[in-house]
RNA sequence: GCUAGCGUAGCUCAAUGGCAGAGCACUGGUUUUGUAAACCAGUGGUUGUGGGUUCAAGUCCCACCGCUAGCUCCA
């Protein structure tokens, strides 16, 4: 006998061998009908999966009421989804069909194509499944029989997964369903009866295991739930949210704009949205001043060389503007000098780089079809050759090299003395260049130099998305270069300044994530040593200030860990804010020093870190988080002045001039429309106030004043008003009150 | 970059392969207005770009550019 503890403390017996399914009957008829699933300790099973053969166990009940529930629904409406799928378009092969955050997604890839239109179809099928209420029988098999079903049911997918990933379980579970078999871990519903209400979302490319070497799928996206109100709440929800899309209401309020001839990806910051910024920085540098932050002012552009002694130059190739040469053959020769140094790749490495070479239109001849060996590189070497004859370079110690690696060094050699610039893609190396340019005392140490230093990077195109991903950005950095002792309290000073920043904007709604090494792979620069401190630091650091995080491997930067802070857009997609990163590689790779105590030389150790992060995204951010409507702080207008007829224009006129002259962002609506008219259009512009005048007002010398959130506030003479809206900016408050 | 979809006036959207349209915005006029849209008239287009098929292309085909969702990437 099992012993279960049900939630309200009462227990049960049940017998070895029974099922939660039995113990709900016996505690009631409808309690049995109900149930979706049931919990044995933290568990989560099928109704009629066994007991273990355990003492005792917590035990509960799921019903639709429970949120775990939801998951079971929407897991197993997967299943009919692809069951749905299998019957409509045979052959499919099916991949990973889990529930996630607002639904489930499938992934599969059918002999066809399948299109939204095939949607309703689909959605059709999935009905009839669901009327039949068939019910979802688990059972169990070796991994070798469990090879052989999926084998034999053509689902090459699954045989793969098992080869890779399950082949050492001692027994694989799968969940038949009518005709449809899968390979499963459950848990599932009793039977598809209880699946109500779902709808198909979008369609979508997802690489097979997440890896970009591997073939694309066709990912489905859907989500379920118990009631169609409840779908239908959810649907609307997601409506509602698309409304707050800064692409949308920037180009409403006339914030920003992309234009497809200055480029994709590159922010052209409109009148409003530019005075907004404005603010933001102002706001950010009164608080550095206060910090004890220096601020610099550094060039666009630097010299290559900086940037293959950084590091970021070679590292982030092909995620950077094409780099400015001045001799015309070296933006070939330094193309070709990146393919003979990378040497000899495995199979995705190679279709990297000759995507890398297609996009930057290199074509060298022979190239492509060239074995995946020592003749791609001589493809290249002869390249290189044409290219010195025809162009009249001459580079005698490549002409004399007879190794590959030893050509590559020679056409680097030659490149490095080119005069060569690159868009700057990081502004740490001009920082370091003033870090530099004079000695460096412990007693000058923290030096922090601070900029809003815009840096180009070329992501691919379909990543650029809004404000939120681009190509040119503007980041509110800083480097901080300091000794081993200060980096903790550095640390600690720039996560809370990023907190501070965040509270003001009352952005609550972020989460911390420890970005931290991958120690399984190359990406990484640096001694092991160093990595270890610098996690270990961070780490200190964030559990001291009580911050609930998420230590994340792999999410560091190549040359040290980072702290970030991460929020979501309006449709759920996560981006990175604020970010502090500690830097133990930069400072060796330029050599910084500064004399100790000892009057020795020593090391300094660097610290990258903006608050906001970039000012595009930021803002791109804010506008989604105000839907648009700005504190009166940051409101590009913040009082427009409303006569109720022409008659009153003067007298409006006055009235802006003084709130102007008082420093308020006014203007007066002077047009022949009604005051209604008047008053829509500034609620649509989102303006804080609105100051309707008339005769009663220009008689009492008031104003009306109206808050486009809380409506006709009642007269007011204009002085105590004024005085109100100073001190709300001043406080930079976020609400009327 | 990849998969799927999309691109028509400043904006939101129409238009069986058969004369490119509406509303809003804008301009001019009338109205003199009291808390979310007064009325009349007018301007506005090489249908993203370039090719092709066709008697005829916004519509069909190809390439490129851009946008959207997701995947991969993200200093």
């Amino acid at each position: 006998m099992i012993k279960l503890i049900l939630p309200d403390g009462s227990t049960r017996e049940a017998p070895v061998g029974s099922r939660p399914r039995e113990v709900a009957e016996l505690i009631g008829k409808r309690l049995a009908q109900a149930a979706i699933a049931a919990k044995v300790n933290d568990e989560i099973v099928d109704l009629d999966r066994e007991f273990p053969p355990l003492a005792e166990a917590r035990f509960q009940i799921l019903t639709d009421r429970d949120p775990a529930s939801l998951e079971v629904l929407r897991h197993s409406s997967a299943h009919i989804m692809a069951r749905a799928v299998m019957r409509l378009f045979p052959g499919t092969q099916l991949a990973f069909g889990p529930a996630i955050e607002n639904g489930f997604y499938y992934d599969i890839q059918s002999p066809t194509p399948l299109r939204e239109e095939d949607f309703p179809r689909i959605e059709e099928e999935m009905r009839q499944i669901v009327a039949k209420a068939e019910p979802f029988e688990r059972f169990e098999r070796s991994p070798a029989e469990a090879r052989e079903l999926v084998a034999g049911l053509k689902q090459d997918y699954k045989v793969e997964h098992i080869d890779e990933g399950l082949k050492h379980h001692p027994s694989l579970s799968f969940y038949r369903q009518g005709e449809f078999i899968d390979l499963c871990r459950g848990p599932h519903l009793p039977h598809a009866g209880k699946a109500a209400a779902f709808k198909l979302l979008s369609i979508a490319g997802a690489y097979w295991k997440n890896d970009s070497s591997r073939p694309q799928l066709q990912r489905l996206y859907a989500t379920a739930f118990f009631s169609q109100k409840d779908l239908d709440a959810y649907l609307k929800l997601v409506e509602e949210a698309k409304k707050r899309d800064h692409r949308l209401l920037g180009k409403q309020l006339r914030l920003f704009t992309i234009s497809q001839q200055v480029g994709a990806g590159l922010i052209l910051w409109m009148p409003k949205g530019a005075l907004i910024r404005g603010i933001l920085e102002t706001y950010i540098r009164e608080e550095l001043v206060k910090r004890g932050y220096s601020p610099v002012y550094t060039p666009h552009v630097g010299r290559l060389e900086l940037y293959r002694t950084s590091g970021h130059f070679p590292y982030y190739r092909d995620a950077q503007f094409p780099p400015l040469y001045c001799h015309p053959a070296a933006s070939a020769l330094d193309l070709c000098q990146y393919r003979l140094a990378s040497g000899i790749l495995d199979a995705a490495k190679e279709r990297d780089i000759g995507l890398f070479l297609d996009q930057a239109q290199l074509a060298i001849p022979g190239y492509r079809e060239a074995a995946q060996s020592e003749e791609k590189l001589q493809c290249v070497h002869l390249f290189v050759l044409e290219i010195l004859r025809t162009m009249g370079v001459t580079i005698a110690a490549y002409q004399e090299a007879t190794a590959m690696p030893e050509r590559a060094a020679a056409l680097l050699s030659w490149l490095v003395n080119q005069e060569g610039y690159l868009l700057k893609p990081m502004n740490c190396p001009h920082h370091i260049q003033i870090y530099k340019a004079e000695p460096r005392s412990y007693r000058d140490l923290p030096v922090r130099l601070a900029e809003f230093g815009t840096v180009y990077r070329y992501e691919q195109t379909g990543e650029l998305s809004g404000m939120t991903r681009v190509r040119g950005f503007t980041q509110d950095d800083a480097h901080l270069f300091v000794t081993p002792e200060q980096v903790e309290e550095e640390m600690r000073a720039n996560v809370e300044l990023v907190l501070f920043v965040l509270k003001t904007l009352g952005l609550n709604d972020f989460r911390v994530r420890l970005g931290l090494r991958d120690p399984n792979s190359d990406k990484y620069v640096g001694a092991a040593e160093d990595w270890n401190n610098a996690q270990t630091a961070l780490l200190g650091i964030v559990k001291s200030l009580g911050l609930t995080f998420s230590a994340e491997e792999g999410e560091a930067a190549f040359y040290g860990p980072k702290i970030d802070f991460v929020v979501k857009d309006c449709i759920g997609r996560e981006w990175q804010l604020g970010t502090v990163q500690l830097d133990y590689n930069l400072p060796k790779r330029f050599e910084l020093e500064y004399t100790g105590a000892d009057n020795k030389p020593h090391r300094p150790v660097m610290i990258h870190r903006a608050p906001f992060g970039s000012m595009e995204r930021f803002m791109g951010i804010l506008i989604e988080h105000f839907n648009g409507a700005f504190p009166l702080w940051l409101a590009p207008e913040q009082v427009r002045v409303l006569p109720v007829s022409d008659k009153f224009n003067d007298y409006g006129k006055s009235v802006e001039k003084t709130l102007r002259d008082a420093g308020i962002r006014a203007s007066g609506d002077y047009r022949a429309d009604k005051v209604g008219a008047k008053i829509r259009e500034a609620q649509l512009e989102k303006i804080p106030f609105m100051l309707v005048v008339g005769e009663k007002e220009q008689t009492a010398q008031t104003v009306a004043i109206r808050h486009r959130a809380d409506g006709d506030l009642g007269a007011q003479p204009l002085p105590p008003f004024i005085e109100h809206l100073h001190q709300a900016i001043a406080d930079r408050r976020l609400t009327r009150q």
